[in-house]
DNA sequence: TTAGTACTACGAAACAATTCGTAAATACAA
DNA sequence: TTGTATTTACGAATTGTTTCGTAGTACTAA
């Protein structure tokens, strides 16, 4: 069993993980560009991070041609289910329940997502 | 409109405001108790973070015997919206529905609080 | 009054995250 | 070949967080 996935992403790091989540492959210039629709920064600190995560493990590269290749090694799932309990442990005394509501009442969500959370719900039930 | 709620506060800070939004009002030894429970924490690292909390007006002080008593200045609402609404920026791609299902998902709810996500989502849809 | 205990204040060390400058290597075009 | 641009690697500065030791002060019990 590896650990990196018990690894805890900074935000900048969940910032680039989104990214590489999301798109599979990128270079440091790709996730650099999408980085700088959203914020300011310089293109030696997104590689220095991108680096970095290299070394905890949280990414892997493809260095055989000179622009090196990214991809995510942290799992969305398994970082997902760590960020949302320790949310649920520090800031909501535990009750995903309550942690649920805040979301749903802060976060305008269309009805077939509202639909979908019912339909959820009513299987849990027969768990 | 103040700014105090808008600072973002950190982990170790979030430990002592749920304390504080428990409790209301505690001393340091009180607070430290309690941490103690879950961790390991000398008695002045508790007071030097608390104090910080204050001098950012995360939490306010009755300094008016030796024995300092402390409470939260920042609102448990606001800073679980900010927290949540972070989460599912950085985390869920926006989709306030997913982090939803993961939290239900993968921790145990009573059936009292599912019951309770119910109701609350059928409220929702009168709005 | 004196010893011991509990508390605050403060400084500094240790650690982590972020940012950026610069140098070296590579590729490519004129 | 020579110059320009792109990229990686690396070091260092900066900032923020956490931790803890120590000193000074107040309270309390003997």
């Amino acid at each position: 069993m590896s650990l990196q996935n018990t690894i805890k992403p900074t935000e900048s790091e969940l910032e680039i993980l989104q990214i590489l989540w999301e798109k599979g492959n990128c270079t440091v210039r790709e996730v650099h560009e999408i980085l700088t629709q959203h914020k300011e920064a310089g293109y030696t600190t997104t590689l220095k991070i991108m680096q970095l995560m290299h070394e905890k493990g949280l990414v892997k590269r493809d260095t055989s041609s000179k622009t090196h290749i990214y991809s995510a090694l942290a799992s969305q799932q398994k970082t997902q289910e760590h960020l949302v309990s320790k949310l649920i442990d520090n800031a909501f005394s535990g009750s995903a329940a309550r942690l649920v509501m805040q979301a749903l009442g802060n976060h305008t969500s269309s009805k077939d997502e509202i639909e979908a959370i019912k339909k959820y719900l009513n299987d849990l039930d027969y768990k």
